[in-house]
DNA sequence: CTTGCTACTGGACGATCGATCAATTAGGCT
DNA sequence: AGCCTAATTGATCGATCGTCCAGTAGCAAG
């Protein structure tokens, strides 16, 4: 008899809130985009759905905050995949090169997430603050990770143009290969990124590399 | 008085059909997710809503021929831009980069588009057939220009993987423009391009050639 | 045990969705 | 001129959406 199980159980609202959070990229994982529907969300979270009113005033604030937390998570997910693999500059790039193609990642229901988020960036402005600052950061990453490379090689590498290139590179083939693994292998798409670091390093680029400094 | 303005005009299934089909195709790109919604089409269109369920069965099928609409059209465009700059292969492959970051194809309003068709590939099978279909004449038009261009430098290029690696730098390059045009200019996307295509034509991407043959 | 704060529930609301179909009517054919 | 066919309309259905809020109840402090 006694009431021993309570109907719920209160959590503080910062607990409470990442919880929202990781539903929400579950159910769009689950779901694409119906998964960013409120009753689903809640549905996964095991809450009511006047709780996400509660917490997030409104649904677009829980989707903005579960963007800024994907991405976050994922990049400091490659990046502790580059630093523990910590040997040369080199080495440390082609470990982020592979963990782009890793099975997790490459998990085609994640692209879904993705999806959803990149078609409000260009509608919701908050949603456009997210990509810009996320972006920004994964390019600086990148950036350092391209110059340091190069400057064990003896080149001194743009880091801005050469990390738009392999952020574009890297982001092309992920979605190729997410939205029809048929295609190619994900070992190919490494060795695609390899080659054109490769190249870089090998001067094959030069639009990329500090121009030389000429005297008289 | 006279009732000499008909309340509608009959058109052929054919015409009726590319009609919905372009309207499907100008909500996208005006109300992005939410214009694929029967109302909305038939809206643009100017025509009631049942009319989309009698020459379309379902929402479903009309998305995916505005699809194939939309990814033939834009091969079309590219491949006759390309042609018209009928120089050597290099020229027609620059002219093909260039016309990638046209304004008319940068317009952030398109990505919209693809993004609604891209979330539907990986759900409905009908999608994905639609895709890989296009993707894969996509590529085989940019892994013969490649190869042209490769043979008139004495490079035995590898089409498939040239192809694979080009296109995913193109779109991600894209994409990138699309989201957020402020991070960098389109000269710049063409500039890594080409930069890319002179390292492959340079011999700096030997994966990507095909290997000599070695004799004894 | 009692009190009070607030995390939490769950249903009501109006809007909109895709699908459906009986009724209409435009426009070519005889 | 009248008919016939099929293109088109527009109302209707049940489902689902986001928002809102009055009320409930977990749980810690007193």
């Amino acid at each position: 008899m006694a009431g021993s199980t309570p109907k719920f159980r209160r959590q503080s609202a910062a607990a409470r809130r990442r919880a929202l959070i990781d539903a929400t990229l579950r159910s769009l994982e689950r779901h694409g985009r119906e998964g960013a529907s409120i009753r689903r969300i809640s549905a996964i979270a095991g809450v009511s759905s006047g709780l996400i009113h509660h917490h997030f005033r409104s649904r677009a604030r829980l989707i903005a905050a579960a963007y800024e937390s994907l991405a976050t998570e994922l990049q400091e997910t490659l990046y502790r995949e580059s630093a523990d693999h910590g040997g040369s500059p080199r080495e440390r790039l082609s470990a982020l090169i592979r963990a782009s193609f890793a099975p997790s990642i490459l998990e085609p229901r994640i692209l879904n997430v993705w999806l959803v988020f990149w078609s409000m960036v260009m509608r919701a402005p908050s949603m456009r603050a997210v990509h810009d600052r996320t972006y920004r950061r994964y390019r600086s990453i990148l950036g350092r990770l391209l110059q340091a490379v190069g400057r064990s090689r003896g080149m001194r590498v743009r880091a801005r143009p050469a990390a738009i290139a392999l952020s574009a590179l890297l982001d092309g083939l992920w979605i190729e290969l997410c939205l029809s693994p048929g295609t190619f292998r994900p070992t190919e798409a490494v060795m695609l990124c390899e080659s054109w670091v490769d190249a870089l390093c090998g001067g094959a680029l030069p639009q990329l590399l500090q121009p030389r400094k000429r005297r008289s």
